[in-house]
RNA sequence: GCCCAUGUGGCGGAAUUGGUAGACGCAGCAGACUCAAAAUCUGCCGUUCGCAAGGGCGUGAAGGUUCGAUUCCUUUCGUGGGCACCA
């Protein structure tokens, strides 16, 4: 009886299928246990390789549970609104309902081979109007509520219009309140709502009409065609995540997720403490700007003007440093730059503002070297000492962060210090020695000079006096700031849940629970809307009943799914309070890193508003988290020589000789041709050159140079290394039929490179084909023995045989190819039960940790040892089988089967490890010699030292090393080692 | 640039968290079985010196702490991910 993986994974899918397997109730004596992987896009490409890794990952630690007597909920679905589909559409005129629902079929099948134990009955997708409804009933919620900053929660709107109306607050009274016209309230009420509408800039391409993704826009252009992306202020929707900054920084203390994700998100809010001060801007006597800038002498002091006509808010971490002061930045996108900016230099900002119009936000971060700026020929006065300090602007300080305004110190910080430096601005030092006037130095332990009343003190102690300072003049007052901004919540886009909102008068009118959901109309094209509205603009049905045009981002449905998945089908509410006080929070979530700051704090935004307005029980959605590697492709090279220059007739194709593509095997590529640059052709070489010559049947006296240009080529025709090339000449249409080759070893040696997973680099591998040529149980398995499930690591299809082969060695343990059934029911050996608890103590604490490659390998040790002991035993072998199950259940079930047993193994008891079997009387100790390991001595487990000692000594290998002489130490660890220090 | 992770044989990785570096698997080499192949089984397999016994070197690099460092500290280099409209 062979093992026949295809027919077992088969039958027993379609009986796990066909009994219900995998329904869970939410009504359940047992304890609950709700693991969840990271919200699928069902991408038109179906799955790689790649994909299941945390979808196995969390099958087996679902199943382990199971096993552990839990009620674990275990649900997929989909994350079906999105970009790719939209772009499909535009591309084919395929609408995106129709290919996401064939994308979503093609991946259930996908994930159904592979044997997970998903509830399939409890599926959502987010493009369904029944589950979008309650995203924009979630949406509402937002919407009609404020963040109440004495409470620190969420809480009704209409409790703060109460407050307005009967006792206003600190800019209007009660009765101006009333007064206020309903447009000017709504305004008002805008300002403080979860959900609000206000202005922010986008990337526009004018060329394209349309609105791009900041990955859409490469070097100020964009990606597709290469047209001018500028930014244009729209109005959009946000989300008031930064209200709850304190709250997400707090929650972080509650949940375990790793110290690096954590410190991702704590970086992401960013918080930082220091003070936000005004400075004024200098004016002559009639308020006017002056554009003196003689520095203010003991004979010619500054006459500081009455006139607060324009000042400049600036946010600082360091206040101690206000001596140091010796030029003010604004962002170029700041208000006062229009107002301030000298006659004289009014051109120079001019151009600079067209510059930076071009400019991303993350290529003015990234390219920090590059260092740019333009004065604004207006001067700042320092409220300390009266100093005038120029004000500039430069791309380097960013309008969405602080107050778009900065005081530069170049002593104490590097930006500052290379922006002086680069347009000569003179640079004071207040650190004294700490300065050395070749960099800046940001210390706070210097003791600061030339600083007016903080002179002698302690950086660091003079931060907390310089704000006093501050509060006290009047100029500015102690502030917390956050690097995190209020969340962007539309999209000029067409496949997105649309806003359950209608704009009437220019005021905001939510729809009625009533009117929900308000499903998203057909269109026939998907092109922008004028304005870079988006596609909904177009619908005149959509404009005459005044709805939004944008619709929310991706992260709208998948923000809050997890509460969905517990009671699926409702149609009364989001989520039965009583489904979500049973499941409760997510107590394993895997998904990768790349969420780490979007999705992961969006949702935790949610989940926070939704437990502020008491619709659930708890404010963190995830316990605990499990952050799976990237699989990455492992891509493969061809050579093909692309120019052949000859001393009179330069750039010729190979192909224009031999009538045919020519390709070089990877050790003569990098041995000859790696040489990038063609003005330094390749060098010449005997063994290739004649192979070469002889091909191209030129004349030897020749000169010529190539050059070889590396061709992916797909990794699923190449063996190792080797590429098989029948199947090369059959690729992609045959385009490489005639090719010829120049072979090392009569073999075709490709390149190989480590790179993301992508069709375009033909690295993909499919599962379907890994799991029809080695089963399910196989692939799973193979992809947990790559290595721990948190690190990247390059796929590698070879390896898989190996694991193959050891689900055929366990399956002989069980039947014999020629003699049939060889278990039996005899009783085990003491080796044989110290192998299998080994085993259990090992499996069980290695599943428990998701450190599954160690558990594969443990199962493999496992099998070879009974296989050493020809152990055969039903006993022993039917514990081994429900430890497998998690990881192999299709094999688990027919040879639990097999053997007899009661009921499925996806139910059956959990082996309960027994030390009693694992208890030495001996212990191979290493003996060591200052630290090197140089002999073993066998010794009893529970000796002490003093027994050792003397046993070690006499040891003729130690001996050797004393070469007479005593030892200076002897150190004994009791189960460890023993070293001795010469 | 900033933030986070990571670096160990030809390859994926292991190492009880400061105590035998290279478990397990792939690839490779040699052998058994076979007419042959597949499958299976046995042995070898970091590098270097040596007939051997045995020794030197070795966890990206350079320092340090320690009886002892893949593990801790400092500096440095490489790679991967994120940086707010990809999801």
């Amino acid at each position: 009886m062979e093992y026949q993986f295809r027919e077992i994974e088969k039958k027993w899918q379609a009986a796990w299928k066909e009994k219900r397997a995998y329904a869970v109730s939410n009504e359940s004596e047992k304890p609950k246990c709700y693991v969840l992987d990271m919200f699928p896009y069902p991408s038109g490409a179906g799955l790689h390789v790649g994909h299941p890794l945390g979808y196995i990952a969390s099958d087996i630690y679902s199943r382990y549970k199971r096993l552990k007597g839990f009620n674990v909920l275990h649900p997929m679905g989909f994350d079906s609104f999105g970009l790719p589909a939209e772009q499909y559409a535009i591309e084919t005129g395929q609408h995106p309902a129709d290919t996401t629902e064939k994308n979503i079929s093609t991946f259930k099948s996908q994930l159904d081979k592979i044997g997970f134990c998903y509830d399939w009955e409890r599926e959502v997708r987010t493009s369904d109007p029944s589950y979008y409804k309650w995203t924009q009933w979630l949406f509402l919620q937002l919407f009609n509520s404020y963040f109440c900053n004495t409470q620190q929660k969420a809480r009704p709107i209409a409790d703060l219009i109460k407050k307005y109306e009967t006792k206003g607050n600190k800019d209007f009274t009660a009765d101006e309140w009333n007064r206020f016209s309903k447009k000017q309230q709504e305004d008002i009420l805008m300002q403080r709502r979860l959900a609000f509408s206000s202005y922010g800039e986008v990337n526009w391409c004018e060329a394209l009409g349309t609105v791009l993704a900041n990955d859409e826009v490469v070097n100020g252009v964009s990606e597709r065609g290469g047209f001018p992306v500028v930014k244009k202020k729209m109005r959009q929707w946000y989300l008031r995540i930064t209200a709850y900054a304190d709250r997400l920084l707090q929650g972080l203390e509650t949940v375990n997720f790793s110290d690096a994700m954590k410190e991702m998100q704590r970086n992401w809010i960013g918080k930082s403490e220091g003070a936000e001060m005004e400075f004024e801007v200098q004016t002559t006597d009639d308020g006017s700007l002056t554009t003196d800038n003689r520095r203010p002498t003991t004979d010619r002091p500054l006459i500081i003007k009455a006139h607060r006509k324009f000042s400049v808010k600036v946010y600082t971490t360091r206040p101690d440093t206000i001596f140091g002061v010796d030029f003010l930045v604004l962002a170029p996108e700041h208000e006062l730059v229009n107002q301030i900016t000298s006659a004289e230099q009014k051109r120079s900002i001019d151009e600079y503002l067209t510059y930076i119009k071009s400019r991303s936000d993350r290529e003015r971060m990234a390219e920090v070297k590059q260092i740019t700026g333009c004065f604004t020929g207006a001067y700042a006065v320092n409220p300390f000492d009266g100093k005038l300090i120029p004000i500039w602007i430069a791309e380097y300080v960013l309008a969405g962060y602080g107050t778009g305004a900065i005081m530069a110190v170049p002593c104490g910080d590097q930006r500052d210090f290379g922006f002086a430096k680069h347009f000569n601005i003179p640079i004071t030092n207040i650190i004294g020695s700490f300065y050395n006037g070749e960099e800046a130095n940001p210390t706070k332990d210097a003791t600061l000079e030339n600083s007016g009343f903080l002179t002698g003190m302690l950086m660091k102690d003079a931060i907390g006096v310089a704000i006093d300072k501050i509060e006290e003049m009047g100029i500015g007052k102690r502030k917390k700031n956050y690097r995190m901004r209020d969340a962007g919540f539309s999209r000029q886009r067409y496949w997105g849940e649309p806003f359950p909102i209608k704009w009437i008068d220019g005021i905001a009118v939510p729809l009625d629970e009533s009117e929900l959901p308000l499903e998203l109309p057909h269109v026939e094209k998907y092109g922008p809307g004028p304005e870079g509205e988006g596609p909904l603009a177009n619908i005149p049905e959509w404009t005459a009943n005044h709805y939004e045009t944008s619709t929310m981002p991706g992260y709208a449905g998948s923000s809050w799914y997890f509460l969905r998945y517990m009671d699926p089908k409702n149609t009364e509410t989001f989520c039965d309070r009583k489904a979500s006080d049973y499941w409760n929070q997510v107590d394993v979530y895997i998904g990768g890193t790349e969420h780490a700051v979007g999705h992961l704090l969006y949702s935790r935004m949610w989940t926070k508003v939704m437990y502020d307005l008491g619709m659930i029980g708890f404010d963190e959605p995830f316990k605990k988290l499990v952050n799976q590697g990237m699989i990455q492709g492992s891509s493969r090279f061809v050579y093909r020589l692309e120019k052949i220059e000859f001393e009179s007739e330069p750039d010729i194709l190979p192909e224009d000789i031999l009538g045919c593509p020519l390709f070089v095997s990877y050790k003569f590529s990098k041995q000859y041709f790696d040489d990038k640059s063609y003005s330094n052709p390749a060098m010449e070489f005997q063994e290739a050159l004649d192979a070469i010559r002889e091909k191209l049947k030129i004349v030897s006296k020749a000169t010529f140079a190539f050059i070889s240009s590396a061709i992916h080529v797909d990794v699923n025709i190449v063996n190792g290394v080797e590429l098989n090339i029948e199947e090369f000449k059959k690729w992609k249409n045959e385009e490489f039929s005639d090719a010829t080759f120049i072979l090392e070893n009569d073999k075709y040696i490709c390149g190989v490179e480590t790179e993301k997973m992508s069709k375009s680099k033909y690295n993909t591998v499919n599962p379907d084909d890994l799991v029809n040529k080695y089963g399910a149980d196989t692939f799973r398995m193979y992809e947990m023995f790559l290595g721990p499930v948190e690190m990247s690591k390059p796929w590698d299809t070879k390896g898989i045989e190996g694991v193959h082969r050891f689900l055929r060695k366990l399956w002989r343990l069980f039947y014999d190819d020629l003699k049939g059934k060889v278990w039996t029911d005899e009783k085990p050996t003491d080796a044989e039960l110290k192998v299998l608890h080994k085993t259990i103590k090992k499996i069980d604490s290695d599943t428990e940790q998701f450190s599954y490659n160690t558990a594969v390998a443990a199962f493999m040790i496992s099998v070879n040892e009974l296989a050493d002991l020809k152990c055969n035993k039903k006993e022993i072998l039917s514990q081994l089988l429900v430890l497998l199950t998690p990881y192999a259940p299709h094999i688990a079930e027919e040879l639990w089967s097999g053997l007899g047993n009661e009921g499925s193994v996806l139910d059956a008891d959990y082996p309960v490890f027994d030390a009693k079997y694992l208890v030495e009387a001996t212990k191979e100790y290493p003996i060591s010699i200052n630290g090197k390991m140089r002999t073993m001595i066998s010794m009893a487990s529970d000796a002490e030292e003093a027994e050792v000692r003397p046993i070690v000594l006499a040891n003729e290998v130690v001996q050797k090393w004393l070469e007479g002489k005593e030892p200076k130490k002897v150190i004994f660890v009791k189960g460890k080692m023993v070293n001795v220090v010469v």
